[in-house]
DNA sequence: TATATGCGCAACTATTCGGTTTCTCAAATT
DNA sequence: AATTTGAGAAACCGAATAGTTGCGCATATA
């Protein structure tokens, strides 16, 4: 069974999850009050969102709140940056590209 | 057919792929030497890429060079800057924690 | 012109995925 | 003590996924 935040967050739901939890933690009950579907479907959404740690169980006598652990998020941030290298040189060329033009302008 | 970013970035094998061709565009046959499947396979994936727009398809001759579409990686980002703010916000508490400590030290 | 090469497409298969339904268990409520 | 309620676990189903093999087409090369 993969289990990685990218697989986590392939799935548009759990996305949907993340979001509603990020800033206050939820029972599984009250988050799927927000969808179309049963509380069992949004139970499974949030065993794989635990799975790879993307989200905290924390038990309340029967009630059980899950959390965002918003430290693993950043990894999707770690993988992004060798691309914003890329991204931030290619802008730097077009900085360079309309400084160029303006100088003919002159 | 669900294709998005997030979706298209879910397999471990697209994203290196990703990664093989940020700096250069690349044939279907030479990224699959860098993997252990076949060649249909990798033009399964570069499929999947190019229908959303992550990696761009151009002919050489019976060559095709895939590059990436650097510009929609920047939608993953978009995405994550709703919870950079929130872990910037816990950043700045430990921030906040850190300076009571040093006060009491004093 | 004949052959080799790069490539996408189609058919097929095994596996995984998202969802539902049913069941059980434990904690509240009556 | 009996009932209601919150929640995970298991069994099942249809759809999607990742991969393979085989094919055809177009562009190079001999």
């Amino acid at each position: 069974m993969r289990r990685d935040i990218f697989q986590a967050i392939a799935d548009p739901t759990r996305r949907a999850i993340i979001a509603l939890i990020a800033l206050q933690a939820m029972t599984p009950n009250a988050i799927a009050e927000n969808f179309n579907t049963t509380r069992q479907a949004i139970s499974k959404h949030l065993r794989i969102l635990t799975e790879c740690e993307l989200v905290k169980p924390e038990q309340h006598g029967r009630e059980i709140y899950y959390s965002l652990e918003i430290d693993k998020m950043k990894e999707i941030e770690k993988w992004l940056e060798q691309f914003k290298k890329i991204w931030e040189a290619k802008f730097n060329q077009l900085d360079q590209v309309l400084s160029t033009i303006k100088k003919q302008e002159k």
